[in-house]
DNA sequence: GTTTAGGGTTCG
């Protein structure tokens, strides 16, 4: 033993099965600290050395407390793995942390005369010749070119249609607790998650604005991109105290074997207890390929929804907004002005009241909320008086509104369970009651739209 | 004192 200890190469680990090594390696992946099925807390990572870069060797971390498992903080960070276990598994070589005698420490990756790791476990030695072995893979590192590369799983949410689970490059916006243990991630691709069809019997009262909350505060809201939609993912209950052990925000992230499905209408996104995290660079080429899409869909197509094309025919018109740019649900949820309005391709999914006896109040005018939608986000909008009189036409049978409504909800005349609401371009009238709260008191309400039929 | 985990698909 002495003052140095003997690294094994990731590439001669075949020698050492059901042996204890020390490994270097840079981690490229990683779970986020779990519970086990077992008595510990884990995390598994995949790393890397000069020796060998596919296949990347997974190592086994476990716990009896959760805070002790290697939190990793970047991309290319270094780990020193000392006296873990070689397991020959599924055709494959596993390091795995051994309770009696594996120890472990944590490197930042970037070149530096820093060789002090930034977590270390309770019974890691550092030794002073560590610091060549760290030295030599941070110089190999950075000279060396890395990409997380193409995953033959990696779906865009655009793309997300039949997948039940995709690995999913994006950016994550936000991490937060939205009940006691509840925890949500918010993650963004720059694409749209594809319209999804409503059972036909579900009304205003069924669909949510969002998912999982009452709704984020709009500091967090402003924050995030006016166009592509925000997955939320809610996040298995293994992840113990998941925003302590995950701090990537506002980076990239490839997050591998994410399920998705949908609930009420909207995307969801479920961090199960087999998904893993890679942690992208900014040059990273799925990063740049993404950010290069989105700039080519802004420059072409503005803030339509990218299943709209500028000449697609709608069922309504926007008498004096023919000529304005069109914008997002999101935009107008985080527009900084106290009243305004915009024009917008969105969805109408419910009507309240649902039946056309009683759109109009007992006093006689029009006064009914709207659900609408766009790959964004989610309102209820008022549609009354005047706008409404403009908006279906004066003096009409309540036969013909009721054919009128249930044509933009996408309710066919077929027996059918489920229901597909067409496209439509409207003006959204907004204002704040508060000028002290100018979002928590923000109402909607159609105006300026003209039903064609 | 032992176990935990250890990746994966479907359509051209």
């Amino acid at each position: 033993m002495g003052d140095s200890r003997y690294i094994v190469k990731l590439k001669d680990l075949s020698s050492f099965t059901q042996r204890k090594v020390n490994l270097l390696g840079l981690v490229v992946e990683f779970s986020v600290p779990r519970r086990t099925n077992g008595t510990d807390y884990c995390t598994v990572l995949k790393i890397i050395d000069q020796s060998q870069q596919t296949p990347e060797v997974a190592v086994n971390v476990f716990m009896k407390d959760i805070d002790g498992l290697p939190h990793l903080r970047s991309h290319k960070d270094i780990i020193l793995l000392c006296s873990f276990k070689v397991e020959f598994y599924n055709q494959k070589y596993y390091a795995v942390y051994d309770h009696k005698a594996s120890s472990f420490a944590l490197f930042d990756g970037r070149i530096s005369d820093n060789f002090t790791p930034y977590q270390v476990s309770p019974t890691f030695h550092h030794l002073p010749k560590d610091d060549v072995f760290v030295r030599r893979l941070r110089n190999w590192s950075n000279n060396t070119p890395f990409d997380a590369g193409i995953s033959d799983y990696a779906v865009p949410l655009k793309d997300i249609n039949g997948h039940d689970f995709i690995d999913l490059v994006c950016m994550v916006l936000h991490v937060c607790e939205v009940s006691s243990g509840k925890w949500v991630l918010f993650v963004w691709d720059g694409t749209d998650a594809p319209a999804v069809d409503l059972k036909k019997e579900l009304g205003a009262e069924e669909l949510p604005l969002q998912l999982e909350l009452t709704g984020l505060p709009p500091s967090v809201l402003y924050n995030f991109p006016r166009l592509g939609t925000v997955l939320t993912v809610v996040i298995d209950e293994a992840y113990v105290n998941f925003g302590n052990h995950f701090k990537i925000v506002r980076d990239w992230v490839r997050i591998r074997n994410l399920h998705c499905r949908t609930v009420l209408g909207l995307w969801k996104g479920v961090l199960t207890p087999q998904t893993k995290i890679r942690h992208l660079s900014k040059d990273d080429n799925s990063v740049i390929e993404h950010l290069r899409d989105y700039k080519e869909r802004v420059a072409q197509c503005g803030y339509l929804p990218s299943c709209i094309s500028p000449t697609s025919n709608f069922l309504t018109e926007v008498p004096n907004f023919e000529q304005a740019c069109c914008t997002t649900l999101m935009e107008i949820l985080t527009s900084p002005l106290v009243h305004g309005t915009f024009k917008c391709v969105v969805r109408f999914l419910a009507v309240l009241p649902s039946e056309a006896k009683y759109f109009r109040s007992p006093s006689g005018p029009y006064r009914m909320t709207v659900t609408l939608e766009d790959p964004t986000a989610r309102i209820h909008a008022l549609l009354q008086n005047g706008d409404a009189d403009e908006f279906f036409g004066e003096r009409l049978d309540i036969d013909v509104v009721a054919m009128k409504m249930n044509k933009l909800l996408g309710v066919s005349e077929l027996e059918n369970s489920s229901r597909n609401p067409p496209w439509t371009v409207c003006c959204i009238g907004f204002h704040s009651a508060n000028e002290t709260d100018i979002w928590g008191s923000r109402h909607f309400h159609i105006c300026n739209t003209r039903l064609f039929m």
